[in-house]
DNA sequence: ATGGCATCTAACAGATGA
């Protein structure tokens, strides 16, 4: 089985390049973030066309994530409030969480808060958010032993996962604060980012800025991960970055990563 | 120190992203 993540940054800007990419790369699961469309106007009969089932929580504008997949989900868990319940909803009118149940698989699709500068309201809002994250996937590991926790986590956790980590610290998605909340929230619940079981080279990024030709000089950074349960973990084969994507005419700036169970 | 570029809404500029 294979589960992608990829931040499109506009599904119905990326429709064709998430067409042709699903051609070539039929997963079995692909978590899309930055849809940046009300569900109405979801591009939903290109994906359906593909044999794709898709399930959505998007908003006008900004954030929303969705998941495609090869045989139905169920359940669908739409924000935090799904397993929270009530007092998670003010973090859910940005739409940022959908999870999904595929066998005894449990799949949790995220886009943590990108928080604009240190300090800001919005670093405050990722930090929090980050915090209610840790509260939510410890409330649903005991229910799923097979948990797989993916996408656009904002935070590059170690130095070897940014091409230049000169003043790491003074950068959002690598000050301390930031990496601390993703250790605290993730990591330290037992989940592992599994592109590190098979890779460990410096230079492996899944996000480039579109400014300053930084794929062309691969001035990137891995921000985008794969967090496996321990016990899914050991059904882990691979887990790739296509930087493919990335080459294509007017692309998103982040390119998929690709993690194969034995499942 | 600033802006590089791309996407959104819809104001033909401003907000947001990372």
């Amino acid at each position: 089985m294979k589960i992608a993540t990829w931040n499109v940054n506009s599904v119905r800007s990326r429709l064709s390049h998430i067409c042709q990419w699903l051609e070539a790369n039929p997963v079995d699961l692909l978590c899309l973030q930055e849809t940046k469309v009300i569900d109405p106007d979801f591009p939903r009969a290109a994906i359906e066309a593909l044999n794709y089932q898709v399930y959505i929580f998007g908003q006008k504008s900004y954030n929303g994530v969705a998941l495609l997949s090869r045989s139905p989900l169920d359940p669908v868990m739409l924000g935090f409030a799904a397993v929270l319940g009530e007092e998670a909803t003010a973090l859910d009118e940005q739409k940022r969480v959908i999870s999904g149940r595929l066998g005894d698989l449990c799949v949790v699709n995220l886009y943590v808060p990108n928080g604009s500068e240190i300090g800001s309201e919005k670093y405050l809002y990722k930090l929090r958010w980050l915090a209610t994250l840790r509260d939510y996937l410890k409330a649903l590991l005991p229910q799923q032993p097979h948990l797989l926790v993916c996408g656009d986590f904002n935070v590059a956790l170690e130095d070897r996962d940014i091409h230049n980590p000169k003043g790491r610290e003074k950068h959002i998605m690598s000050s301390d604060a930031e990496r601390e909340a993703l250790q605290h929230s993730v990591l330290d619940l037992g989940l592992i980012d599994i592109f590190r079981q098979f890779n460990s080279e410096p230079g492996q990024f899944s996000w480039w800025d579109y400014r300053t030709a930084a794929f062309s000089r691969n001035s990137g950074w891995r921000i985008d991960h794969h967090y496996l349960s321990p016990a899914l973990s050991q059904t882990a084969q691979s887990c790739i970055i296509d930087k493919t994507p990335r080459a294509w005419e007017k692309p998103s700036d982040h390119t998929p990563v690709i993690v194969e169970l034995d499942l």
